[in-house]
DNA sequence: CCATACTGTAACTATAATCGTTACAGTTAT
DNA sequence: ATAACTGTAACGATTATAGTTACAGTATGG
C-alpha cells in the first residue's frame, strides 16, 4: 500500500484554521480549506470528521457556518493529530498467511511488530513535542 | 497511498538467510524464500534486486544456485535494510500544487518537509541500533 | 555438450487503497 | 422561504502495489 497523506493534509488544515483565527477570523468553511489544500471541499469535511472525534475541532453547521479549531494552537500536538487520522503506524507488516512449516515464516509477524511498536513510540515522542503553534508560526 | 510493506518483507527474506545460514545452509533459493513469505518468487528476486545494490546479500546464478547474505547478520542494521528498499521516509505530504493566495498553501511543502525529517532521523535511530542478528535471534 | 535449475529483468495484468465526485438530508442565518 | 453551510453515504476514477508470464543469461552435472 501507499503511504497514506492524510496527516499532511490534517496538519495543513488545522494550519489554516489556526493561522487565519490570528487574523481574527472565527470560522473557516471547508470548500475555503479545500481551496488552499487544493481539492475536493468532501475531502476536507471527511478530515474533519475524524479530528473532530479526536476533539480537535469543531463546526457550525448553517449558513455561514464553518469550522474551527476546539483548542488554541500551543495545546494541539501533532501526535494528536496523528493519531486522529491515522489508524496504523509508521512501519506495516505483510499480512501474507504463514508457511507452517517454516519457523521464521510463523513468528515474523510478532517480532516485526516488536520492531513496529518500538519505532512508533520513537515517532510520537519526536511529534509530542511539536504543536500547531510550532507550525503556524512558520507562516 | 497505501503504506508500503516492502521493508517487513525485506527484514522476512534476510532473516530467512540468517536462519539458514546458522543451520549451515549456503545458498537458499527465490522460490523456497517465496514459499516463506507466501508470495511469489519473482516478487522476491525484485526485492532481492534492491538487497543487491545495498551489499546486503549476494547471488549465485545457474543451477544450484542462490541467495545468501553478504555480510554477518551482526553487521546488518534494519536502518540499512530500510534504506535499501524504502525510497520515502515515513510521513509523506500530499504533492498538490500550493494555492498562491494562502500563505499557508504557498508554505506547507517546506514546514513538514522539516517535521518529517526530524521523524526520519528518530527513526533511523532506533533501526539503527538493530540488527539481523537481533531479529534471528528471536527464532 | 546438452538438459536442468537457477537468477535477472521487462512487460503486462489484477487487485486494492485512496482520492475525488455526486447527491442529498439536516441545520442555521437572514 | 431561501441560501449557505455541514455531514455522510455511495459510487467512480486514479494510482500504487503485488502478482504473473515470459524469456534471456548463467552455472552445474550427467
Amino acid at each position: 500500500m501507499a503511504e497514506s497523506t492524510r496527516f499532511s493534509v490534517a496538519v495543513h488544515v488545522l494550519s489554516v484554521l489556526g493561522y487565519l483565527e490570528q487574523s481574527g477570523v472565527k470560522l473557516v468553511s471547508s470548500s475555503q480549506i479545500a481551496q488552499s489544500v487544493n481539492t475536493n471541499a468532501v475531502v476536507i469535511r471527511n478530515l474533519m470528521s475524524a479530528l473532530k472525534k479526536a476533539k480537535l475541532v469543531r463546526s457550525k453547521e448553517g449558513k455561514n457556518g464553518g469550522l474551527y479549531l476546539a483548542r488554541k494552537p500551543s495545546q494541539i500536538s501533532l501526535q494528536e493529530i496523528y493519531s486522529a487520522v491515522e489508524t496504523e503506524g509508521v512501519l506495516s507488516s505483510h499480512q501474507k498467511p504463514h508457511f507452517a512449516p517454516c519457523p521464521v515464516s510463523r513468528g515474523m509477524k510478532k517480532v516485526f511488530l516488536n520492531v513496529s511498536k518500538e519505532v512508533d513510540g520513537a515517532v510520537a515522542k519526536v511529534l509530542h513535542k511539536k504543536t500547531l503553534k510550532d507550525i503556524v508560526d512558520q507562516f
